[in-house]
DNA sequence: GTTCATATGTTAACACTGTTAACTTACAAT
DNA sequence: ATTGTAAGTTAACAGTGTTAACATATGAAC
């Protein structure tokens, strides 16, 4: 956190790129985000960014990945508080999945925008399984070290099931006149449901 | 269907310009898509598409319509048939959903791409409601005139849990080296678990 | 059939985008 | 102190959506 005074190296641009594209994202939208606009909002030529990043993709992969890991310290956070007080933890977890989805829309649309990330990317594809570990605790794991990337039909099942409920809130015209704690009390009766099936071959 | 030897008049431009962000979306995705080069593949200059749309995002709006369109016919067909022959009605439906998002997932995408359409299009809205319309059938509607918005738990259930299916094979990083027939047998077991929360209440 | 309003196309320009090449500055190791 | 390198700048490029001003073909009225 040193400061030069000279103003010609910023020193942390790589980082502030990432909080420009932050900011513009949630006022604006994620379609919204440009290169020259993250640049004039830190104060530095539309070029710079490149020393940084090999292109707008690069960026928003990275953008993306750091997306995914707040949702899953999200996940992760209720799934702790909901084993201490001895609640549901997948529906914990599921409900976290959701309220991330309603609160930081721009960031969750970012996520999964495949066409504006390289979702090849070894970062970006481990947050994704980071992600997906929250929500396979509390199944019975049957076969020890499985890809990470195999699901069982259970854990599909959860992953579809509140994923879909995300982005129809989202991206789609599913209870959009609703406040956000509408949407998160139905979405607790679209996952309180799913209950009866997971309830016969939790651990 | 008359054609003029003056070519000065292209006489189907607003089709023909739907058929060409088919044609470049199924190619190289819907972010490739771009108002000059659907006109050059026309054979047509870049300002003509504004005498039909009024901007970039109408015409992916009408084209999202489309999309929605093509897959309630797929879904309605689908249900028919198995509505003849006895089979799962709903099942086959979700089916037809999960079918068309991996065979035309550049049209998938499109659909529900809220930043890059006019999502509160009266068309476009309700093309959604029909095809949500596919999912409620089979369902006992409770309370008649409902708004067609507004989902029962079980309806939205359904919804979410195919819709989540659909995005994370498309977008998501969920079985990307298995085949579309592999996918479709997964599909077929995650949605066969949903049955027994279904035949409780099913008309 | 001629006239003419209108729908539908063209051309040329605008500001803006991502990206690159060539250049400049500051820092840090010798 | 010198100098190599990391990190910034400027200026240009082609490509984008969009608009204004202009051109042409169509079809209805006379």
């Amino acid at each position: 956190m040193k400061k030069s005074n000279s103003h010609y190296h910023h020193g942390h641009l790589a980082e502030s790129l990432l909080d420009a594209v932050d900011e513009i994202a949630t006022q604006f939208g994620i379609e919204a985000v440009t290169l020259r606009g993250c640049a004039k909002r830190i104060g530095v030529s539309p070029a710079s960014a490149f020393r940084h990043y090999a292109d707008k993709r690069s960026l928003l992969t990275v953008f993306a990945t750091r997306a995914l890991n707040q949702l899953a310290d999200s996940m992760e956070a209720s799934m702790l508080k909901a084993q201490e007080s001895g609640e549901d933890a997948l529906q914990a977890v599921c409900m976290a999945y959701v309220h991330f989805a309603l609160t930081k829309p721009a960031f969750f649309r970012a996520m999964w925008r495949e066409e504006m990330i390289y979702s090849g990317d070894p970062d970006y594809l481990a947050a994704t399984q980071r992600l997906a570990g929250y929500l396979q605790e509390g199944f019975l794991k049957t076969i020890a070290d499985e890809d990470p990337c195999d699901f069982s039909p259970q854990e599909l099942l959860a992953w579809s099931t509140v994923h879909g409920l995300a982005c129809l809130f989202v991206d789609g015209p599913v209870a959009q006149e609703k406040s956000t704690e509408e949407r998160m009390g139905l979405a607790k009766t679209v996952l309180t449901q799913l209950t009866p099936v997971f309830t016969q071959q939790r651990s």
